[in-house]
DNA sequence: AAACACTACAACCGCAGTCGA
DNA sequence: TTCGACTGCGGTTGTAGTGTT
């Protein structure tokens, strides 16, 4: 992150300093997060509104969880970004929604502890891997040919790949269905058809899901 | 052991929406 | 009603860390 210290206009760039984010987790607990302008002004950082705020909502902010996405996370993310990814919003939400709820925020919402940065960051690491990342995918499958013929000549007896740890990210199978869910995503104009959640994880989160959603968080009448 | 490739993550930028004067 | 300041979001970039060859 060496390039991005310099100083640009006044405002100090790049990455923050423990005594940085002290001052800052200060000033929001002093202020209050959302006056991120006055907040920037008055802790005498050198840092923009924007900055600091996104310091704050990434990093500082508390009950943030620190470390990887769970498997059902990941698939809670899978299922929003099925539902919303390419900002399809039911009509009925659009009107009572202000239009212009965003896709990652709105499904951090379902991921206490999560940012939304952290979910675009997974999402576009994991899922949207335009052409590079398939050159890891050849070279594993080659390795996984490699020790299939292994097995095979030791009578190799393995388990479904279905069966493989979910949690590893670098399970074949696991990769490519990942693959499959990104590009068989259906686009259903302004309908939401059980049909959209075939290939993704589990029936059940879902129907957990959309109590949650339906009766809980979107309940809008409050 | 070194070089290369890939992943994860922090941070920046530009744009659009909101709000108050 | 208009305009500027502010806020928040999506897209993108850069780098450290880790894995692979």
């Amino acid at each position: 992150m060496s390039g991005r210290g310099v100083s640009e206009q006044c405002w100090t760039k790049g990455p923050w300093t423990p005594e940085e984010d002290k001052l800052l987790t200060l000033c929001v607990s002093q202020y209050g997060d959302g006056r991120w302008n006055f907040v920037a002004r008055s802790s005498g950082l050198n840092r923009n509104g924007k900055s600091c705020r996104l310091r704050w909502v990434n990093y500082l902010r508390p009950g943030l969880k620190r470390g990887h996405i769970t498997p059902q996370e990941e698939g809670i993310i899978i299922e929003l970004h099925a539902l919303w990814g390419t900002s399809i919003v039911p009509p009925s939400l659009s009107l009572s929604l202000s239009l212009s709820l965003s896709v990652w925020s709105t499904i951090a919402r379902y991921l206490p502890g999560r940012t939304d940065n952290e979910i675009k960051n997974y999402w576009r690491t994991h899922f949207k891997k335009p052409g590079k990342p398939f050159q890891k995918q050849e070279k594993k499958e080659k390795l996984s040919q490699k020790q299939h013929i292994l097995e095979e000549g030791n009578g190799g007896n393995k388990d479904s790949p279905m069966q493989a740890d979910p949690t590893c990210d670098d399970n074949i199978s696991d990769s490519q269905s990942k693959q499959e869910t990104v590009i068989t995503y259906p686009t259903v104009d302004n309908q939401f058809l059980p049909i959209m959640y075939q290939d993704i994880t589990s029936c059940s989160d879902i129907i957990v899901l959309d109590d949650y959603l339906w009766g809980g968080l979107w309940n809008l009448d409050i």
